[in-house]
DNA sequence: TCGATATCGATGCATTTGCATCTATGTAGA
DNA sequence: TCTACATAGATGCAAATGCATCGATATCGA
């Protein structure tokens, strides 16, 4: 059956993507205004940080940053032609490769996130009082597949 | 000054950013399944079908969905080859055009809303309870740039 | 053990996006 | 009016994305 969405869900959905695009181009903005990477590059060094040595399969890199198989294929070449991330291989499967971030990758991480992270302060964080920050995070986390739990 | 953002802060942005590219992903997978154009074709038919008879200029769409001048463009030309908007000269302005939907546009708008506004219904409508529309809508614009009034 | 099937990651090709710039028309100031 | 500048929209070229498929290895069932 055809349930059509309330006009409060348009609203919902609505601002949710414009306001997801508006913001997120802004950060584009800083960056590039920066002469950084861009936001995709951010991700994967991000996750690949928080991995350390033991580094990470490129389908765990898809799991976590819900970037396609050949984006994330063809976005660690460009890391690693700029020698930001390195590729091992892995001892127990002949198919696979181990990511690790390099210390350059580490590097540009941190200088990403001097911009990266003003621009969240100042998009975000200025805008909401904690409480709201909390509430809305709550919401949109009702809102992901799957709904979290915190 | 420009602090850096606090835990509540990245964790809405984090949030924001994928919430939106799944949901983003989902509804254009239902209008695939359904061989029915992109959200962006959607987006600018919709435009154009509230503006009515008179049309929108190109740089009205613009200002509308936030796409990119060369990709209204290119986009324009691709529902023009579709017959799905006609383009048609402006009399006291010689660089312009109005671009119309057609019948076959609307027609083609109105089978998408069947499936995205379904799409809507169940990954939004169906999560949160009215209240809690309210709030999200609310909150976002706040984020919004000009925050929004209502 | 062998054959079928599934998973990992890469890639050829077409489409789309991003950037810079172009053409054409409009506007404003000396 | 004539010149400089601004605005509307298109486009050439490079980069990124999406889609389908491939080659290689792993796994599972008979």
């Amino acid at each position: 059956m055809t349930e059509m969405p309330s006009p409060d869900a348009i609203k919902v959905w609505a601002r949710l993507m414009r306001v997801s695009r508006q913001l997120m181009e802004r950060a584009e903005d800083a960056l590039k205004e920066g002469s950084l990477p861009p936001l995709a590059w951010y991700d994967v060094l991000h996750e690949l940080a928080e991995a350390g040595e033991g580094g990470l399969r490129p389908f765990q890199l898809i799991e976590r940053t819900l970037f396609a198989q050949y984006n994330i294929s063809r976005l660690l070449a460009r890391l690693e032609a700029d020698g930001l991330v390195e590729k091992l291989p892995v001892a127990d499967d002949g198919r696979g490769q181990i990511i690790r971030v390099t210390a350059k990758g580490r590097e540009t991480r941190r200088r990403m996130w001097a911009v990266y992270g003003r621009s969240i302060a100042e998009l975000v964080g200025a805008k909401l009082s904690p409480d709201e920050l909390g509430m809305v995070s709550a919401l949109l986390g009702r809102l992901r597949h799957p709904p979290a739990t915190d």
